[in-house]
DNA sequence: AATAACTCCAACCGCGTCTCT
DNA sequence: AAGAGACGCGGTTGGAGTTAT
């Protein structure tokens, strides 16, 4: 091989080994592969080289034809119809890109799983994430209801005010809609300058109540995530305490659903 | 305007299964 | 029955294009 026929190849940087061209096909190599097809057919890819006159492994022709030149394949975007068939298949199925594939004409299995790892991986692992973040509120529900008890234990020995987890229903219930960003509520419940939920509930009560809403008894310092750490904790107050999240809010209940719907 | 980050997708690779001799 | 080659599948890579900062 002359160096200027080496210099040609490197320009279209189609790598040789073994012989074999490799990376990106050119218009007359796709031109070739037609043409062996339309004489041959599928299959024998291993003669297509020999047959066709192309430096491609058998390997090689067959992908391109199944994947860009097979004349039923169907251009163009994933509609929302494929793209739920996809997520119902592959929930049914798993990975298996080929079953999945059968199952949309025109679509093939590369294409699928490209697809799936574009648009749904990524949500898989925040979902995995949202996962794990559970699995930490669960530790910090316990740890709640620990402290709780703990501290039922200790008023009732010394025989001081007794929370009455009704009362404080009522008052949620009362103030819905009222629930107040972190920073206001540190400041506010702390300082008890301003009263958090004006209608009724006194300073005592609102320190409580914020350490409902993030299961702490201590205040912490202000976050950039208020919004996060208050619905964290309405989470774990519904859990904790059974419905008192359904009977306070219809918007906090709707923002819920939204929040636990899953998603790929 | 520059560039970093992200998305898309064609193509490759390794490996398991099938088919033929 | 066994070995070799062909085929098919799923995972991965890397370049091009697009979007965000």
């Amino acid at each position: 091989m002359s160096w200027e026929v080496m210099a040609a190849e490197q320009l279209a940087w189609g790598v040789m080994e073994e012989g074999w061209r490799k990376g990106p096909w050119t218009a007359e190599e796709d031109r070739l592969l037609i043409e062996y097809v339309k004489l041959h057919g599928e299959g024998r890819w291993n003669s297509v080289a020999r047959l066709a006159g192309l430096k491609r492994n058998g390997k090689s022709c067959r992908l391109r034809w199944v994947n860009y030149l097979r004349p039923d394949l169907k251009r163009g975007q994933i509609t929302p119809h494929e793209e739920k068939v996809i997520l119902e298949l592959h929930a049914r199925w798993g990975n298996r890109w080929s079953t999945i594939a059968r199952s949309l004409p025109g679509r093939t299995d590369n294409e699928i799983k490209n697809y799936w790892r574009t648009h749904f991986k990524k949500k898989a692992k925040v979902s995995s994430d949202n996962s794990e973040k559970s699995k930490a509120r669960l530790l910090r529900r316990q740890q709640f209801q620990q402290q709780q008890l703990l501290q039922q234990q200790q008023q009732q020995q010394q025989q001081t005010q007794v929370f009455d987890m009704r009362r404080l229903m009522s008052l949620l219930d009362e103030n819905e809609n009222r629930v107040p960003t972190l920073p206001q509520m540190k400041q506010d419940a702390s300082a008890a300058a301003t009263p958090i939920f004006p209608n009724t509930i006194d300073d005592h009560h609102q320190v409580f109540l914020y350490s409902v809403f993030n299961n702490s008894a201590a205040l912490p310092e202000a976050t950039n995530h208020d919004q996060d750490i208050n619905w964290d904790g309405l989470w774990n107050m519904d859990e904790f305490s059974g419905n008192i999240y359904y009977s306070n809010s219809a918007n906090r209940a709707t923002l819920r659903t939204s929040a636990a719907t899953p998603y790929y």
